[in-house]
DNA sequence: CGCGAATTTGATCGACATCAAGTACCGTGG
DNA sequence: CCACGGTACTTGATGTCGATCAAATTCGCG
């Protein structure tokens, strides 16, 4: 049972102001004096919960990545969200999970009973702005992602996929996915040999290194700029 | 300025409750003593909103229909959503509208000053909870919607798109669609070809009937069920 | 070092896109 | 009411990007 960390809620916690980044990063979980926290680890693809199932926590992760998927009823799989240190994930305005939730690694999360954070909401409007401050970020991704499965190609979805990364968990220019390439190709609508393929092109032209399947250095942002659209 | 329709915000407004459907439907505009409705109409194609421009108005669709899309700069285009009467939408948590609104036909819109409405949910926390809601109810959809993006067949997504048309605008299992095959293909992540040539298998396999491309029978909706996966 | 899993790479296939006509719809004006 | 014209839609022929099938390699952990 921890609750420490921060006690800045959101920068400017009020109706009409709200982060560009969404739901990424900012410690909102943290600093609120009636909160109680507890923490709890996951094992590499331990379910955290599952879709449909009733909504009695919302999450943080503190060490590790999280996927969020929805699947067809043939195994179709697709990734709506990667969850990374400091992001929030597993808020439901209704009463159930609509995605499924699993750590990708070994994962530590934070936990907040989602009815103490409602009955917050209702005394307190800076929480209950930074709900739905919070939900409007994962609806900003999901919009930018639509684009990304409806209209872009192969290639754009993966420079854009190392954008986010690279904005994401990057250190000098420099990051280690946490995630395989089936997770990836989830992610993006696509196969996990025409993620390999296309990353294995991006090597070759130098856009990209490779210390190791998974740890990867950006060599040239520009050039993925651009290539995204 | 009008304010009239019903006083009845949301069923059961508070946290933890939500609408099953969404944005769809509810008269969430309306019944706020303080907020003031100005009703306005665009003609077809007509802009309400630009992607990146300023966020100042939330509107309600009385009349008509309208769609909410994404470019990329090649002028490919994502649908995100259509907007039907009683459907809210332009609310935004930033400052900036994330997509472009057009009117698809002649349509009539009510619009409400959205700092009247932060300013009303500052002070009254079920009309806080109401604007959580409506975006939650977004982010579901766009969920959806990646599902369907990223993993869905041709076929499966346009039995997706007539349940949801179905499920939406139709009066004795028959429904006039608003829109062109172009901002359906747009809306799928297809060609209008597709559409087209997918609708004609359709109607061969005598699942839907036509009246004129734009009015459609579902005559077969657990078949379309099934093969929505 | 060795083993199973993850990744890469190659060959081929197929669903949907693209290119290209035809045809139907529908609002307008005669 | 019907002829007209432009747009929307359908249908056909062909092309292509990414999927699928199938081995190698490589990775990384015990």
């Amino acid at each position: 049972m921890l609750n420490h960390s921060l006690a800045n809620p959101v920068a400017r916690p009020h109706w009409g102001q709200m982060l560009p980044g969404g739901v990424e990063s900012p410690e909102f979980l943290a600093g609120q004096p009636a909160l109680v926290a507890t923490e709890f680890s996951y094992g590499r693809n331990e379910s955290i919960y599952g879709e449909g199932e009733p909504a009695e926590y919302v999450y943080q992760v503190i060490r590790g990545a999280v996927r969020s998927y929805k699947l067809l009823n043939d195994g179709r799989r697709q990734i709506g969200a990667f969850h990374l240190p400091g992001d929030l994930f597993g808020l439901e305005s209704g009463s159930t999970h609509r995605l499924t939730a699993e750590a990708i690694v070994d994962t530590s999360l934070r936990m907040v009973k989602r009815r103490a954070l409602e009955a917050a909401a209702n005394s307190d409007v800076r929480i209950a702005c930074t709900l739905w401050t919070m939900t409007a970020g994962e609806l900003r991704h999901a919009e930018d992602h639509m684009l990304l499965l409806g209209r872009k190609t192969a290639a754009q979805r993966v420079a854009t996929f190392l954008l986010e990364m690279d904005r994401r968990i990057s250190t000098a220019g420099m990051f280690a996915l946490p995630m395989g390439r089936g997770d990836i190709a989830d992610y993006l609508g696509l196969t996990l040999e025409t993620v390999s393929r296309t990353l294995s092109q991006l090597h070759g032209e130098g856009v990209l290194g490779f210390s190791g399947a998974r740890q990867i250095t950006l060599r040239n942002r520009p050039r993925l700029a651009a290539m995204d659209a």
